[in-house]
RNA sequence: UGGGGCGUCGUCAAGCGGUAAGACACAGGGUUUUGAUCCCUGCAUUCAGAGGUUCGAAUCCUCUCGCCCCAGCCA
């Protein structure tokens, strides 16, 4: 990746630039991203893969995509295909270093017999009721198991038991024997070993036992050489086991776990499980519904990964907890999109205009710019004829004060067409709603510029009417309508908040002939518009589907808040 | 009332004892065949609060306040 501009400084990156020129692990960076595979990735994830991802880049390191496949009652090969499309979509390489925690199964459980050779671990055939209620609580410090100093071969041949399929599921656990009275929790004796009858989705029915989290994520950094283990918050105080572990085992290799604060995105939500439930609920339309901040949701609707990689690396990282306005995500999208983005025109909701003193059958094709500011995107022809559409919002038949745009009397420019001077509006007899507009143009100002220097005080998209093509045009809008769903007065469930608007679809929007064979997630702006792009799924053969990425900005919406 | 974290502009975020970067947002102005883009300009005498150390503190010390996380055989 060459687009990645100048960085930031955080406090992640001085700590492994002080690694590195203090020639610590020998001056390397390995980094790894471990997702588990139980759901689909979202922005939050892609904080993290930047970062992780980033580094190595930095440093010249490498970058590891490991699944964290520990739970194989949550697990699916679903979820674990999609991470790896969506981590390579957003421009991301590991290499060969692809792993997966189950393929340390059999290291893992030589370790486990290891510790407690080592009298560092015991099976505990407490319930887990008992195990809870052992547990003390914040306050309370906790009682010692029963099992607890159980004799080492003991547990050593129960431990093998419980692996080769003698027990039944929560009759045993193995334990670390660490400080049942430690002030922290994870401390008490953590289970390392849970009794699983459960397929897993990578190695079938060769294990009834599974690691937990703990003692698998620290075990596999370690085996594969990572420097810098980088996790979110709420495993701070999980770094006390993470060494304790490392420690007890003497590995050679002992990672820095190193903390960051997890994104938080207002108008969203970035909970597994809440993702989950909209999914499952049918409140969206799955996984990757453009209105979800999925990876894959995201994709589809537009936005490119080049500008979620400058959302990463504008956002910062830090330890405070925040929630950032989803003005910063749109900007680095019409930043990128601006740029990149060949301009079209349509018109979402159509309003007839007849050009009265222009030929009948009349037709004329005009050169009109893909981009104004770069001409080495070319120009295209458009079609020009006596019948055109305009955008309805184009037109007021009294117009208020700071309304530029068409009216009775008043001359407008099209783009790169001509000027045209409305001259009578044709309405419906019975509802008076505007039907069409009669208007004459000036011949002299083909291609938008008049010869007299007069000025008009507006520009509006417009499409030739026999020549356009139907499309449908989904207007996205956020999805809740609080800034914090989850965090508004309880009482009330995040779904209360669910903006009921956040997908407008219309039909028979008028586009020139020039988006004709672009391919699908093609970007594009609609002048005047916003940005849009071919849906992937929805374009069959005969309609075209776009979906509204995200809109131009609205300083008329700012001067005009209400209209009609 | 146990432990672990965090508190710098509306929102993010640099800063690490030498006198408050930057981005987004916002407000003005200019250019403009997208009310877009682009370009200027403005926007924290102050760093949760109170004391203290120091010639000098957002940065060091003390206390106070506020917020988040932890009692899965989830990750």
């Amino acid at each position: 990746m060459n687009d990645t501009k100048p960085y930031a400084m955080n406090f992640i990156r001085t700590l492994v630039t002080e690694d590195v020129n203090n020639n610590k692990n020998d001056g390397r960076v390995v980094t790894r991203f471990p997702p588990e595979p139980n759901g689909y990735l979202h922005i939050g994830h892609a904080k993290s893969i930047c970062l992780n991802f980033g580094l190595a880049l930095d440093y010249h390191g490498k970058c590891h995509l490991r699944f964290d496949d520990t739970n194989p009652a949550k697990e699916e090969v679903e979820y674990m295909e999609a991470i790896i499309a969506d981590v390579r979509w957003l421009g991301f390489d590991w290499g060969e270093n692809l792993f997966h925690a189950s393929d340390y199964f059999h290291q893992l459980y030589a370790f486990a017999v290891q510790l407690i050779q080592r009298g560092k671990a015991y099976v505990c055939s407490l319930s887990a009721e008992e195990v809870r209620a052992y547990r003390g609580t914040l306050t309370e410090p906790g009682k010692n198991s029963p099992y607890r100093d159980r004799p080492v071969e003991e547990s050593v041949s129960l431990f093998q038991k419980m692996r080769s399929g003698e027990f039944e599921e929560g009759t045993h656990v193995l334990r670390a024997k660490i400080d049942m009275a430690s002030p922290n929790l994870n401390l008490r004796d953590p289970t390392l070993y849970r009794i699983k009858k459960v397929n897993h989705h990578r190695t079938g029915d060769a294990w009834c036992i599974y690691p937990m989290y703990d003692f698998a994520h620290a075990l596999s950094d370690s085996i594969e050489g990572i420097t810098h283990s980088i996790c979110t918050l709420e495993f701070e105080d999980h770094r006390p086991l993470y060494d304790w572990i490392l420690d007890e085992l003497a590995v050679t290799c002992h990672p820095q776990q190193i903390e960051f604060a997890r994104l938080n995105l207002q108008y969203t939500e970035l909970s597994k499980r809440k993702l989950i439930q909209l999914v499952n609920e049918g409140i969206v339309e799955g996984w990757d519904d453009p209105r979800l901040p999925t990876i894959a949701g995201i994709r589809r609707r537009g936005y490119p990964p080049s500008a979620i990689r400058t959302f990463c690396e504008r956002i910062g990282v830090s330890k405070k907890e925040s929630r950032i306005e989803f003005e910063m995500l749109e900007e680095c999208v019409r930043d990128d999109l601006n740029q990149n983005a060949k301009r079209v025109m349509c018109v979402l909701s159509p309003l007839k205009v007849v050009i009265t003193n222009y030929p009948e059958n009349g037709f004329e094709e005009l050169d009109v710019p893909n981009h104004p500011q770069n001409p080495d995107m070319g120009t295209r022809k458009a079609p020009f004829s006596r019948e055109i559409y305009i955008e309805r919002e184009d037109f007021m038949e009294e117009p208020p004060k700071k309304f530029f745009r068409l009216a009775p009397g008043r001359e407008v420019r099209l783009r790169s067409a001509y000027y045209i001077t409305c001259n009578q509006v044709v309405k419906d007899p019975a509802t008076g709603e505007v039907q069409e507009l009669h208007c004459t143009y000036d011949p002299l100002t083909k291609g938008g510029g008049s010869p007299d220097g007069r000025k008009v005080k507006s520009t509006l998209h417009w499409v030739s009417a026999p020549h356009a093509i139907d499309v449908t045009v989904r207007l996205y809008d956020r999805l809740f309508t609080v800034p914090n769903p989850s965090g508004e007065k309880e009482e009330k469930d995040f779904k209360a908040f669910i903006n009921s608007s956040s997908l407008v679809t219309l039909t028979s929007c008028k586009i020139e002939q020039g988006v004709k064979g672009i391919g699908p997630g093609s970007s594009l702006q609609f002048e005047r518009q916003g940005y849009f792009c071919l849906d992937e799924k929805a374009s069959a053969e005969g309609e075209m589907v776009f979906n509204r990425t995200v809109t131009l900005k609205e300083t008329w919406s700012k001067i005009m808040p209400k209209r009609e």
